[in-house]
DNA sequence: GCAAAAGTGTTTCGAATACACCCATGA
DNA sequence: TCATGGGTGTATTCGAAACACTTTTGC
């Protein structure tokens, strides 16, 4: 029988970074490592990729397990390989950042899974090379959002344009012009405005609108150019 | 002692699309496998991942060993973890794209090392899931190099704009105009005008233009959009 | 009536495009 | 002298950016 005979074996494991967005703030989900070494240590939510898995459906399975998220836009990050990055064994992990609507999940989030939210500019410091995949995973997310419309998974089902423009803001850390922002949104095509408002932001209240999904998926491919000037 | 007992553990591997410019063709080189399974059948260059190396190490040590090729743009592409991707065991992928200057290189490839460049648009059936490497990679390339000035790195270290705008008409599989073509490279202000002419192409002969290395390393990150319309 | 946020319109500027001719040379 | 590819200039269009006022309403 053939065989690769000597090559070494290695651990895999996925890493997600998950991303929400409160109406305020950019965060991300953390929670406490349950197993040795580093227990009751912040930490991205992790686990090994089984046999017959792959990393993609490794970081959906503990994705739906550690959050009770299922379907949410998910995208590999890269590999992490440093031989000594998890001190038990060699380890290798497949960082993958996910994208969700904050309010959605808090409920079960914080029954069921002691998983918290933390401000993206306050979190604690993380295990192994976890703050490296949160700072690749900023960034990756920057650029993606800078030319597809990938931030409208962070939102709730009616939004309004002054809570697009906020995300906007957070994910880019920069200030965007109101109307420069909304005529440019407008233009996408991508959004159908509702008759409903929203009153609690504002006297005034702000109308609700939805994603057009049909026209979501045709564009997702196209570059938009959402944001006034990367700043990198 | 701690461990992470029962789960499985996997090979891990590394598989190199490597991109070059032969002045006219955008190319890519295979060699052909020397161990079973699928032995001389073509295929990327690969290895498996060493106990003290990252996937970048080992990345940059398979193309070393099999082209010669040293210090060359090498970037990650993704994991590629079909569990029955490889039918003899379970391997992983790290797969990653490279690109040279064919010119520099050819001679040692053709000697050394049976590595062989085959066009883009016309290349043999590869093994396993490497068809499907190449095609990411390509789109991949043509997206990377849309915002950033990466293409000189398949060019030689003289070289003439003629020759530059085949490169990106190549990656981008579209035609473009000359003039705008020419008028935006030299906007970027990377590029120095040499004295001597390339007398090779035409009768008349065409400019040799050198990258002004500084500039190129402080613009990397800048987003350039060098494409007239990037069609998806 | 006033504070606070929402919503909208115009002008300016620069970049992208479309387009056509002259130049230099070897054959 | 002519065929071949190299090199350049201009007008137009479109999108990005800068900028300020009016509207609504809860308090």
């Amino acid at each position: 029988m053939i065989e690769y005979s000597s090559h070494p074996h290695y651990l895999i494991a996925v890493d997600c970074i998950v991303f929400g967005f409160d109406g305020e703030h950019l965060k991300i989900l953390l929670v406490k490592r349950n197993l040795e070494p580093e227990i009751n240590k912040w930490s991205l939510m992790g686990g090994f990729v089984g046999k017959t898995e792959t990393p993609d459906d490794a970081a959906n399975r503990v994705l739906k397990k550690t959050t009770g998220l299922e379907g949410v836009y998910l995208e590999q990050l890269q590999i992490y390989g440093q031989p000594e990055r998890d001190p038990i064994e060699r380890t290798l992990s497949v960082g993958y950042f996910a994208l969700i609507d904050i309010n959605k999940y808090q409920d079960q989030l914080n029954d069921d899974h002691h998983a918290e939210w933390f401000l993206i500019t306050d979190r604690p410091k993380l295990i192994f090379d976890h703050d490296e995949m949160v700072k690749d995973a900023r960034i990756k997310l920057r650029y993606k959002a800078a030319l597809h419309p990938i931030l409208f998974e962070m939102l709730p089902k009616k939004f309004t344009i002054p809570q697009l423009q906020i995300l906007f803001e957070e994910v880019n850390d920069t200030k965007i012009d109101t109307r420069n922002f909304s005529r440019k949104i407008s233009s996408t095509g991508l959004l159908i405005k509702l008759e409903e408002k929203e009153k609690l932001g504002s006297k005034k209240g702000a109308y609700y609108f939805k994603l057009d999904k049909k026209k979501y998926k045709e564009g997702f491919q196209a570059f938009v150019n959402l944001i006034p000037r990367l700043k990198l």
